[in-house]
DNA sequence: TTTTAGCACTCGCTGGTTGCGATTGCTAAT
DNA sequence: ATTAGCAATCGCAACCAGCGAGTGCTAAAA
């Protein structure tokens, strides 16, 4: 358990480090009033906060960085979640004021917006397949061997896909296409438009191969692959000085590059509304010398997917956390 | 106008520079066979080369480099367009022949095809509205207050856009819509749907603002501002050397950082089936240090957008209008 | 007239040296 | 418990020298 001075300690230094990406000297922390003590009292304080791991120095005669334990303890004791601005607070409600058709607009409005007021590259992903349930299927004949079925979701979502087929297809089918899919699968999560199914359709309902397969492997598909990625203000990234390091450049460009391991990252673990991952407490690999934080967010009771942010573990955590409690809250508020 | 034995220099200046990023002395040039001179005849003609424009030096006793006017020369006059193996040409044929059910995927494999073999950044654009017929469109009612729009257009394009309104819809209002619109546009291009098309169906047709000021906003809205870019193989430039100026990286990051950017390079003059600008003759200033290369790709004879390639001025021109041609030929075979 | 050998000259790059400044750890005094 | 004082450490920028790659030019060879 650290005492009181050096918490203050830590805390100063986290914040420091933060604003300028420099070693901070015992020195520099004199000058603040909550730390009202010569330079050698802080430098033994910085001492033992290093042997206990908290801080760490780049070289032998350094000022101290904060290290990976250093920043979790900051986010889990130290930072204050209400460093929003009344300007900020504006610029967002105004944002997220905005009317839109698609309920997933909202989920890329949130994210430019939180890119913007942190400077940090955010991303996002739609929900996933998981947990939605088929309120209604529409198939509407687009030409003779063309199809397109629109899928709408208790969520709020709307799916729709293009299907082709082999022979002509005539309103008649459509027509009993569209009533046996909605008699068989409204309420039933999406995940049941599968194999099973179409096996189902097609030995006992007698139904044709050549029609049923093609609208579930294609349904199947769109449901499964067609999860949207959005990105914003990965350009930003390159403006702080760890980029400098072109090695650090490279790795985050593989990162955000590569939609896979977005997905990932925005999909793993959420045991809390919002969720830090420092440096090595990345899953993956790539990530160990980046801070991620993710939340989910809700539209009303009606879930849109996870949006996080990737920067350096040198990330203002305090702002990033502050900004995206107030999004998720603005966001729930909203109905559709 | 370059005697026989200047245009080998220059090509095989450029082509060296383009292996190795490294300034061509005389002597590495001595070894090629087309080439058999002495270092210091090879020096006199490079030397004339830099007189009239075609070479520059780094410093005073470097090798040298093309200009931009070098390069321009090389690919009017030098350059080979088919530098494809067959390997190549296997690999290609096979991704392009891939079953796809809309036809925008096309753009997105050849996108992806382009990138995997050249080893540049590819991106790619959907066609504009321009150009483009309505051949049908539907309108299918989701919801009590909410429509989707389906447009088909005679290039076997499909859009889709959903429209919600504050007061509820009938089926029959969807019929009489239907009706009209079809009646109205069929055959017509893409941008009738417009102020005066709104004007023309509340002032002499009567119909409700409160229904058809949202259809025809959204429509407009779809068909202008949601022209999907592709984006593929970022991360293959941060392995060039060029690449390690942070100057030139963080460049390169916001250019196709910039969606609008990259759209208005893919719009912009097509004199040519492809279409090289080399640094300076790039239109916008922030790639005046890159090359890009364009073409417009059709399926059939329908028109599907433009696909190009942002790499360095050193780059493989060759290579890449020779894959670039092959695969425009491949596309231009396929229907749909 | 064209080509080439030879050589002085230029310049970037690398490695070594030096001195400065920032910062620490430790000791002894307060 | 706190602080002043001081030696020690290390990064960093500046400077220098020597090496090597390459050129331009001149004069000789073909």
């Amino acid at each position: 358990m650290l005492n009181d001075r050096k918490k203050k300690v830590l805390q100063a230094i986290v914040e420091e480090y933060v604003n300028t990406a420099e070693p901070v000297s015992s020195t520099s922390l004199t000058n603040r009033n909550e730390l009202n003590y010569s330079s050698a009292t802080i430098r033994n304080e910085m001492a033992d906060l290093e042997k206990a791991g908290y801080l760490e120095k780049t070289h032998t005669s350094s000022g101290r960085i904060p290290s990976e334990k250093g920043y979790r303890y900051y986010v889990d004791e130290l930072l204050r979640d209400d460093n929003i601005s009344l300007e900020e607070i504006k610029y967002i409600s105004d944002k997220l004021e905005a009317k839109v058709n698609e309920i997933e607009d909202l989920t890329k409005i949130a994210t430019t917006t939180i890119s913007e007021i942190t400077h940090y590259t955010t991303v996002a992903i739609g929900p996933g397949a998981d947990n939605q349930l088929i309120q209604e299927i529409k198939f509407v004949l687009l030409g003779p061997r063309m199809l397109m079925a629109i899928i709408l979701t208790t969520a709020g979502l709307v799916k729709e896909t293009i299907i082709k087929f082999d022979e002509d297809i005539t309103e008649k089918q459509v027509e009993t296409i569209n009533y046996m899919f909605n008699n068989k699968l409204k309420g039933k999560p999406l995940e049941i438009i599968d194999i099973p199914l179409e096996k189902y359709l097609i030995n006992e309902m007698k139904y044709s191969v050549k029609v049923i397969k093609p609208i579930i492997e294609q349904i199947k598909k769109a449901i499964n692959e067609e999860r949207q990625i959005y990105l914003e203000g990965a350009n930003k990234a390159f403006d702080l000085p760890e980029f400098n390091s072109l090695e650090v450049a490279k790795n985050f460009i593989n990162i955000i590059d590569e939609k896979e391991l977005v997905a990932d990252v925005l999909d793993s673990g959420f045991a809390k509304d919002i969720n830090v991952y420092i440096g090595d407490e990345n899953e993956k690999e790539e990530l160990k010398d980046f801070s991620v934080i993710t939340f989910k967010h809700k539209v009303g009771d009606k879930d849109l997917g996870t949006i996080g942010i990737i920067g350096p573990k040198r990330m203002d955590y305090s702002k990033v956390i502050s900004v995206m409690k107030y999004i998720n809250k603005k966001l729930k508020e909203k109905d559709m």
